[in-house]
DNA sequence: GAGTTTGAAACT
DNA sequence: CAGTTTCAAACTC
């Protein structure tokens, strides 16, 4: 079988993009990142898995449709490679990188701060309707954050008490 | 595990 | 900008 991806580690990033290498470089270390890359891409060459003694890091995503090129993935959003995930035709890999950085320029004309690392710490603002805050659907929620004034919700139970 | 609900992201 | 659709995760059964 034609072995269609380079395996890229931290010690060989020459045949990736400036940005790719970027991602790899200066976000934090996913755990098993080697070791799935390796089994994900090139599956017949390993003779053995070393998943089980590492910890993963990483929440994998399972995107069906959007090839993991769109807000809704997880890792994409969170400006990681898809690394063992469970989502199918997943573009979010070194190897799409033209259409992945396409992509995210595309995003980031949208909104400019969607991949900077700064987003983690702007104020979430919510528009839940039904959840009341208190459920994972809302990002203020999910993210530990009490909702605000600024936020659009309905029924809110999740703003700071004093 | 399958189906439903939810709200952000994307689209019109 | 507002309304609608799409999407994947959270949730329920």
């Amino acid at each position: 079988m034609e072995r269609k991806f380079a395996l890229i580690t931290k010690g060989d990033l020459s045949p990736i993009s400036p940005f790719s290498q970027f991602c790899l470089t200066s976000l934090p270390p996913i755990g098993t990142f080697s070791a799935q890359v390796e089994d994900r891409i090139i599956p017949e060459e390993k003779e053995e898995t070393k998943i089980e003694q590492l910890p993963i890091v990483n929440t994998p995503c399972g995107c069906k449709r959007t090839h993991c090129l769109k807000l809704y993935c997880e890792c994409f959003a969170n400006n990681r490679y898809c690394v063992g995930c469970n989502c199918h035709n997943c573009h979010n890999l070194p190897s799409y990188d033209d259409a992945r950085q396409a992509t995210m320029k595309q995003i980031a004309e949208r909104n400019p701060v969607a991949f900077k690392p700064e987003n983690n710490t702007v104020l979430k603002v919510c528009h839940c309707k039904r959840s009341n805050c208190v459920k994972k659907y809302c990002e203020c929620y999910e993210a530990s954050k009490a909702c605000t004034p600024l936020c659009k919700c309905e029924g809110c139970k999740n703003m700071s008490v004093g």
